[in-house]
DNA sequence: AAAAAATTCAACCGCTTATTT
DNA sequence: AAAATAAGCGGTTGAATTTTT
C-alpha cells in the first residue's frame, strides 16, 4: 500500500519520503505524551511504551517505533500535523498579506508566516513561488500589477497637473507684481516641460483604462484594494518596519534578482530617506515601475 | 483518448541560530 | 567557555496531480 514510491525507503535507518497514516498516528501520540520538541527521542519514544507493546494490533516482533529522524518528524508535525493549521486554500485576504509582506520582507518565510495564522513558512514560500514567481506570473497578478502602476500613474499625474498649476498661479502672480497690466500668454511658455510631462501621463493613464481591467482585477486580487491603504503608499510604516530588521540577519537578500518586480517596486528602502516621500523617490519608484512594464 | 507539459506541494538538504551540557 | 545537540530557516527537488495539446 505504500512503499511503492521510489523515495520511500530507508537511508542510514531512517525512513524517509512521504508519511503514512500509520506514522503520522504515532507522531501523534508522541507528541500527545511528551509535548512539542525533543524530536530526536520521537524514535526511541515511540511505539514501545508499554501500551503500545502490548497492543494486539502490532503483530510480534514488528518494531512500532517511528523511524524517522528528529528532523523529519519536527517538519511532520509543524508543517502538517499540528491541530491549529488551517486548512484549505489561501484566501484572498491572506494573499494580500502574503504580497504586502513580502513587499515588505522578502523572502522571509516565517516572518510572514507569523501574520497568518494558521498557515505555515513553507506554504506561503510555496504560495509565493507558484503564484508571483518571475516568468510565470500568473493572470492574477498580472492585473494586480497593471493595477498598481495605474494607481501610481493616476496619482503622478494629478502631482504634476497640481504641479503645473500651482507654478503658472505663481508666475502670474508675480507678473502682476512685477509690471501692471501686461500680457498672460508668457506664463504657458515656462512651465512647458511640466504640462507636456502631465499630459502624456493623462494619455497614458486612458491607454490603461481602455483595456479597463479593474472589475476583473477586483474579483481576483484583493491586493489592488491594499495597495491604497497600506504600506505601499505610506512610506512612514514601510520604512518604521523595514528599519526594524537590518539587526543580524541581513545577509538575507531581500530581493534576489530572479524574483521579479514587487519586492523592489514596494520595498522602499532606499528610495524613501528619513520617512519623507518627495517626487525623486517617486519618480524614480516610477521609473522601476515602468522598467518592469 | 492518450501523451506531454505544466503545476503543485510535501519533504528533503544544507546552513544558521539557539539551547543545552 | 566551548563543544554538542536541537530547532529553525530558506532553497530545492521530484512524485503526484492537473491541464493542455
Amino acid at each position: 500500500m505504500e512503499a511503492q514510491f521510489g523515495w520511500g525507503r530507508e537511508e542510514g535507518g531512517w525512513r524517509k519520503g512521504p508519511w503514512t497514516a500509520q506514522e503520522d498516528k504515532l507522531l501523534v501520540e508522541y507528541v500527545r505524551q511528551h509535548g512539542e520538541g525533543r524530536w530526536n527521542s520521537v524514535a526511541k519514544l515511540t511505539g514501545t511504551g508499554p501500551t503500545l507493546v502490548t497492543n494486539p494490533r502490532f503483530s510480534p516482533g514488528f518494531d512500532a517505533g517511528l523511524k524517522r529522524s528528529g528532523k523529519s518528524c519536527r517538519l511532520r508535525w509543524v508543517n502538517y500535523l499540528r491541530p491549529d493549521l488551517k486548512r484549505g486554500k489561501i484566501t484572498p485576504q491572506e494573499e494580500s498579506v502574503i504580497l504586502e509582506l513580502h513587499a515588505l520582507w522578502g523572502n522571509r518565510w516565517s516572518t510572514i508566516a507569523r501574520s497568518l495564522p494558521g498557515r505555515t513558512d513553507n506554504e506561503i514560500k510555496n504560495y509565493w513561488r507558484t503564484h508571483f514567481k518571475k516568468g510565470k506570473p500568473s493572470k492574477n497578478i498580472e492585473r494586480a500589477r497593471a493595477r498598481f502602476l495605474k494607481q501610481r500613474r493616476e496619482m503622478q499625474s494629478r502631482q504634476l497637473l497640481q504641479q503645473g498649476q500651482d507654478q503658472l498661479h505663481q508666475q502670474q502672480q508675480q507678473r502682476h507684481a512685477d509690471h501692471d497690466g501686461d500680457d498672460e500668454a508668457v506664463g504657458e511658455a515656462s512651465t512647458p516641460a511640466i504640462s507636456l510631462l502631465a499630459q502624456q501621463h493623462e494619455e497614458e493613464l486612458q491607454l490603461l483604462q481602455q483595456q479597463d481591467m479593474d472589475d476583473l482585477l477586483f474579483q481576483f486580487c484583493p491586493m489592488a484594494a491594499s495597495c491604497t491603504s497600506s504600506s505601499c503608499l505610506l512610506p512612514g510604516v514601510a520604512s518604521a518596519s523595514a528599519s526594524e530588521e537590518g539587526t543580524s540577519g541581513d545577509h538575507h537578500q531581500l530581493d534576489g534578482g530572479d524574483t521579479w518586480g514587487w519586492g523592489s517596486l514596494w520595498n522602499l528602502d532606499g528610495v524613501v530617506d528619513d520617512g519623507g516621500w518627495d517626487d525623486t523617490s517617486f519618480s524614480l519608484l516610477q521609473d522601476q515601475a515602468l522598467a518592469f512594464y
